[in-house]
DNA sequence: ACTATCCCCTGACGGC
DNA sequence: TGCCGTCAGGGGATAG
C-alpha cells in the first residue's frame, strides 16, 4: 500500500524516467481509472510534455504543457504557455503501480492505462489489481485541487505548530486522527503504527490529549521514519513496486507492523493486534500508552 | 460539523 | 481438489 515515501520513491523514478518526455499515444483499459470517459482522457494527454512532477501527500501531480499539434512544436509559442498546461493526478491507493517498462512488452489484465513517450523504446503503464486507484485531470491548478479536497500539510512540511492545531480540535484518537488526509497527508496504517510504537503512543489515545512536547517528538519521529523509508525505497508488503519494477526494503526495518504475536523489540510482550479507526493496528501493550 | 460505518475490488488464506 | 467465507485497506459516500 504505497504511502508517502513509496510514492515519493515513484515520483523519482518518473523524474529520472519520464521528466521532458513527449506523449504520443494513450491507451486506456479500464475507464473507470480516468473517470469514465476514456477517449476524452487520452485526447487530453497526446501530445503533451511533462514538464514538472511534484507530490503532496500520496497524490502525484504531473504537469502537462503543450499538445493539440502533431509537429513537434510546443503550441502557442510567443503565447502563455500556462494556457495550455494541465495538472494530471495520479492516485495509487491500495495496489496501484506506475512502471516505465519495454515500449513492446505485453499489457497484463491489471493493466489498465498505457502511455507511450516520442521516440525510446519504454512506455509508462499504470496496473492496479483492485481497480481502487485513480487518475485524474484536474480543471485548476494544484492548489484548487488541494483545497478541494481539504488535505493537510505533506506529513514532511508541516510545522510543529501546524501538527498541534490539527491535533487539538478532534476528539478523535490519535490513529485515526494520523491516518485523517486533512489533518496531515502522507501517513498510512504501515507509518502510523510504526512511529506510534517508537514515540511509545497508543493508538487509542486521544489526538488532544498529547502535550506540545509530546507532538514535538512525535513530529521528529514521523520526519525520521519517513525519510529513512524513502531511503530504503519504500516498504513492499504484497504489491509496491518502484518505477522500475524494484521492491523496497523498509518493510525490514519495521518493528511493530505485521509482527502480531513476535517480541516487541523493546521489551519482549507480544506484539497485539486489533482493530483501530476500522485499520488493521500493531502494537506492544506494554510500551505503549 | 463531526464521527463511524459501509463499499469498492481482487487475491490470499484457512477451514472443511 | 475445490468451494466458501473472511480479510486486507485509502478514501468517497452515506448514515447517525
Amino acid at each position: 500500500m504505497p504511502e508517502l515515501p513509496e510514492v515519493e520513491n515513484v515520483v523519482r523514478g518518473l523524474q529520472a524516467g519520464i521528466l521532458g518526455s513527449r506523449i504520443v499515444n494513450v491507451r486506456c483499459h479500464f475507464k473507470t481509472t480516468v473517470g469514465g470517459d476514456a477517449d476524452c482522457f487520452e485526447a487530453a494527454l497526446r501530445y503533451k510534455t511533462i514538464e514538472r512532477i511534484t507530490r503532496h501527500g500520496k497524490y502525484i501531480f504531473l504537469r502537462l504543457i503543450g499538445g493539440d499539434q502533431t509537429d513537434g512544436t510546443v503550441s502557442g509559442r510567443g503565447l502563455d504557455r500556462r494556457c495550455c498546461s494541465v495538472e494530471l493526478a495520479v492516485h495509487l491507493r491500495m495496489t496501484g503501480q506506475l512502471l516505465l517498462v519495454e515500449r513492446g512488452s505485453e499489457a497484463d489484465k491489471h493493466t489498465h492505462l498505457e502511455i507511450f513517450f516520442e521516440g525510446g523504446d519504454s512506455k509508462i503503464v499504470y496496473r492496479d489489481v483492485r481497480k481502487f486507484g485513480r487518475l485524474l485531470l484536474l480543471e485548476g491548478g494544484i492548489e484548487e485541487f488541494l483545497e478541494e479536497k481539504k488535505l493537510g500539510e505533506d506529513a514532511l512540511k508541516i510545522t510543529e505548530a501546524g501538527l498541534f492545531q490539527a491535533l487539538s480540535r478532534t476528539k478523535r484518537n490519535i490513529k485515526a486522527t494520523l491516518l485523517d488526509q486533512r489533518t496531515i497527508a502522507g501517513m498510512g496504517n504501515i507509518y502510523t503504527d510504526e512511529v506510534l510504537f517508537r514515540e511509545g503512543i497508543s493508538p487509542l489515545r486521544g489526538a488532544s490529549t498529547l502535550s506540545p512536547k509530546e507532538i514535538a517528538s512525535l513530529l521528529a519521529t514521523i520526519r525520521k521514519v519517513l525519510r529513512a523509508a524513502i531511503a530504503g525505497r519504500g516498504t513492499t508488503i504484497s504489491d509496491y513496486l518502484s518505477v522500475l519494477g524494484r521492491s523496497g526494503s523498509y518493510q525490514h526495518e519495521l518493528l511493530v507492523y505485521n509482527r502480531e504475536g513476535l517480541p516487541c523489540s523493546r521489551c519482549g510482550t507480544p506484539v497485539s493486534k486489533s482493530k483501530v479507526a476500522g485499520r488493521g493496528t500493531y502494537f506492544c501493550p506494554n510500551c505503549q500508552s
